[in-house]
DNA sequence: GGGGGTGGGTGACGGTCATCACGACCCGGG
DNA sequence: CCCGGGTCGTGATGACCGTCACCCACCCCC
């Protein structure tokens, strides 16, 4: 099998192994032969861009591998990430159901395996699937979820510090980690990208990570982050 | 017939006038009847809670007169509001089709009519009416969007002015006033909710309004206001 | 080894806006 | 009539943070 960008392509959804596990690709048998037909697996490199914020939908791009940065930027080149998408979700699908242009920009963080479904091809699968169409609801109400908390964290925030806190106690309580006292994690991103995720600079990312270790509640080495007083990063992030 | 609250309830959605212009009503017949049957017309006076964000989901709102504020609150009290929905939106839709709790807290800015439908029932109506479930997706979408701009407005603005001027641009577009050189517009909020609704406090929004006036971009009498430079709130719009 | 590109660290400065404090006004009710 | 309670108008003050400017430490590739 052909594996361009380091990647093993996962041919076919009704072989998949990680299909239970995944809101939408879960279907049952017959829906999963049809979305075969009408899908294409394509694979991206890291950094390439899946759809722009504004271009009238194409269709929708199901995650299967891989990490794609979710972001909307304003005029004057200012860029807001609203989230990184992990395998399972499926990109542009607000757009490709309402027919509205794209709202956010896609863009590939890792070599990405992509299943891509034409816009007239899913609409007319979804009118023959009721059972995909519920499972379509979910995903739209899971990132409808999701934007109401980003907007939580930018309106209702007094400063980039609680920000912070609130990404930094985000991201610890996944992986397992979050039952931990003093829980571990990655940082994927640079600061310049944190600063993105919460609205705020570069400068300010970095000023606020170099307060966190003075006062001994982060603590790092290399990329791995060790949250040494949980408790003073919840009363940052006001809870 | 009934009417509290000085409203006059329109009893059965298969003979509502209205139904043809709203996404969601605009049903199949059979759709429609088993819709009928599962729904519990209510009225609401002026200032009623429908639901508050965090409780877990009873079941839907659709809205048939009157309008709902939509908003969220932090902990300290400070309150964000998202939108104003008007008739024909499905309020509480996201939290009842992914089981999570309501995002949101909808209360009734007027005395309103709502058809609620109960959770159970609801999903039990979706699987077995695969065009109404579509219809769910689209106002899921239009929601979806909604938040992405709000996103977009707070995460991406470098002023309260800013958002302010999108704001009324954004007011200024409805009732066909769009297209006029001048717009004319009904204020029909507090400046007190206006800060809510752009994420900022009271006194600016004061302070704000009365440098439009001072710019002769604005001008005011009672209640209406009628936007004289349209260009010039362009700008400060930031596009 | 040198150069360029990227990411991180830090100081200085100034603008925006939240906050507090108060006063003016309107309106409905006792 | 006067007295709340809501809303609006406005000044003073200071915190926070965006911006500019610069330097350093890597890393990778000639």
């Amino acid at each position: 099998m052909l594996s361009p960008y380091g990647l093993e392509i996962v041919e076919s959804c009704l072989t998949c192994k990680l299909r239970a596990e995944r809101i939408f690709c879960d279907l049952p048998n017959s829906a999963l032969q049809a979305f075969e037909n009408i899908k294409y697996a394509t694979a991206y490199p890291k950094g390439a861009v899946l759809f722009v914020e504004g271009q009238s939908p194409r269709g929708i791009f199901v995650l299967c591998k891989g990490r794609v940065k979710m972001s909307i930027c304003s005029t004057d080149g200012k860029t807001l990430i609203l989230k990184i998408a992990e395998p399972g979700e499926v990109l542009g699908l607000s757009a490709t159901v309402s027919g509205k242009p794209y709202e956010l920009t896609a863009e590939t963080i890792d070599p990405c395996q992509v299943n891509f479904v034409k816009r007239e091809d899913f609409l007319r699968f979804l009118k023959e699937h009721g059972d995909a169409c519920f499972r379509v609801a979910e995903q739209l109400s899971e990132k409808y979820n999701n934007a109401c908390h980003e907007v939580r964290s930018l309106g209702l925030s007094h400063s980039a510090a609680e920000k912070l806190a609130k990404l930094l106690l985000e991201w610890s309580g996944r992986n397992g980690e979050a039952a931990k006292l003093e829980p571990r994690l990655k940082l994927a991103l640079t600061h310049e990208e944190i600063a993105q995720m919460i609205g705020t600079s570069r400068e300010t990312v970095t000023r606020l990570f170099a307060e966190l270790k003075k006062r001994q509640i982060i603590q790092s080495k290399g990329s791995t982050l060790l949250i040494r007083n949980k408790a003073a990063l919840k009363l940052m992030a006001g809870a």
